[in-house]
DNA sequence: GACCAGGCACATC
DNA sequence: GATGTGCATGGT
């Protein structure tokens, strides 16, 4: 449907020409991608920063030097994300599948396509679809589109999804309708974590949304 | 002091 | 399959 189509690009272009340019994944590495991927669930950005200052403090970025971190130790300098029992075991249990499937090479992984090996990060305990799929395009440059919960309030908000769409038709809708870009899925769910993040909170401030006429 | 943040697994119905 | 709950820090 080519209404969809527009009206998606159109909904981009205005908070692209409001925000500029965001060029995420805010990272210097893929590794650190997928570790922040990890650590941001549920978790605001600048406490993920804190957590991964620590890592980089104590040299510690790296897949088989975390692994072999006592269990412990990474909780504490995980700490600041909030979690972090849960979230401890959940990077281990990453680093495991990262290392025995890859080598702990990220060239390597990226030989993998991309359904299969969205399914194979599916299986490891503790990440779910959104932490799949930002680890997909962020870290693996793959072509998927990443949902959260701001895509699914905004979109709903302007009648765009219905409001009882799950996860994976929303990530549908998105991808059917717009063309296959890693660029473009890399800026549009960046552009809507910020005009989530500053005007469509639980109490939205729509005054100045780049979105409000839409 | 309540509410929120770039989720996920698990229990229960 | 839908709904509820625990996990925890730090900013507003």
């Amino acid at each position: 449907m080519k209404k969809n189509r527009d009206r998606l690009l159109k909904i981009f272009q205005k908070m692209y020409d409001h925000f500029g340019p965001l060029n995420w994944w805010p990272g210097d590495s893929p590794f650190e991608i997928m570790i922040g991927a990890i650590l941001t669930q549920n978790t605001s950005w600048t406490n993920v920063e804190r957590a991964i200052e620590n890592l980089k403090r104590e040299n510690l970025l790296d897949p088989y030097k975390l692994l072999s971190l006592p269990d412990e130790r990474l909780r504490e300098l995980i700490r600041p994300s909030g979690f972090f029992n849960v979230k401890t075991k959940r990077l281990k249990n990453f680093l495991n599948f990262f290392i025995s499937e890859y080598e702990g090479n990220v060239e390597k992984m990226k030989k993998e396509s991309l359904w299969l090996l969205r399914k194979k990060l599916l299986d490891v305990d503790g990440i779910g679809k959104e932490t799949a799929d930002s680890i997909l395009l962020y870290a693996l440059e793959k072509p998927i589109f990443v949902v959260d919960a701001y895509t699914k309030r905004i979109f709903g908000r302007h009648n765009i999804i219905p409001p009882t769409i799950d996860y994976d038709e929303i990530q549908k809708f998105f991808m059917k309708n717009l063309p296959e870009d890693v660029g473009l899925y890399n800026e549009y769910h960046a552009q809507i974590v910020l005009t989530g993040k500053t005007y469509c909170k639980k109490k939205p401030l729509c005054d100045n949304c780049p979105l409000k006429d839409v």
